[in-house]
DNA sequence: CTCTATCTTAGACATAGTCCAATCTTGGAC
DNA sequence: GTCCAAGATTGGACTATGTCTAAGATAGAG
């Protein structure tokens, strides 16, 4: 892996800012990012199973080992977050270019991206009670309640 | 069981607040509540093995099974938190009358509880466009990075 | 003390993800 | 175009966490 985290690169797809990275395109990697550049960026959180699933109908052939392996590349290289809304499946957004935080309808699990108005802040008195010298460096907010269908 | 999630006893322990609860107290459940009451409520949070592993010292043949039921239990009585950090494994709060949330670090994964100053609201104009008819029940916030030591 | 609704148990099963050694492929050098 | 080494992919074994089930044990009401 030649890219850094961070490092930004304003092209469309995924497939083609993975090639800005210098990767190494594979067949496989092209159907990965290739199942992320269909959905879209926003509201979209895929398993890893979901992942493997879509890309196999691509590429038949395509294995899980590397779909987890690439999928893990692709949030070390800041393409993707990986996001748990606290059941045991890591899920995979591409919306990696705005800030947001996840709302999640506790009976059908559908996740929406939302914008928060006010971000939390920690009460730093408190945290340096509770941990002194503790550096917070991010914040996830996941919102809990039930979507129309679901009322 | 006959006790309903909400109802508030004022009990010092949480053995006696399962017998307030009318639950019917066998030896298990009282190495589990044991195991709650000796650790105190804050800046607890055990995983079902911390859990089995501790009640286990106690009563050697109590089962893995019997454990997460019971946690179970707990959870649903509103005396335990089942709380998600991100990771695969749930953790077992008994921190349940003070609202707080959590502070993790990311190298050595402590988790200490805190108090957000500010409460994240989600923008209801977001909510309302993203969602509609979306209601928000709660929110869970985990803010992240180092600890002391490990910086 | 009896009896039954409830609780506990071992172990099979499910799910999500990791790891590894063998094999295959990409893409730069020429 | 051909070569080839670094890097990518693979199947399958393995781990970790949690769920389920049917059989047996027990708390506590009467």
């Amino acid at each position: 892996m030649h890219s850094k985290p961070g490092i930004l690169v304003s092209v469309e797809t995924l497939s083609e800012r993975l090639i800005s990275r210098g990767w190494r395109m594979t067949s496989q990697r092209r159907v990965i990012a290739r199942v992320f550049d269909v959905v879209g960026a926003e509201h979209i959180h895929l398993t890893a199973d979901d992942v493997h699933e879509r890309a196999a109908r691509l590429l038949p052939e395509i294995s899980r080992a590397t779909v987890y392996n690439t999928l893990g590349e692709m949030v070390d290289a800041g393409e993707l977050l990986a996001v748990n809304v606290g059941d045991r499946v890591m899920r995979y957004d591409p919306n990696v270019y705005t800030q947001h935080h996840h709302l999640v309808c506790s009976v059908c699990n559908v996740i929406f991206d939302v914008q928060a108005s006010v971000l939390p802040v920690a009460d730093s008195v408190d945290v340096a009670m509770i941990a002194p010298g503790f550096q917070i460096e991010s914040a996830d907010v996941i919102f809990r309640g039930r979507c129309a269908a679901c009322r």
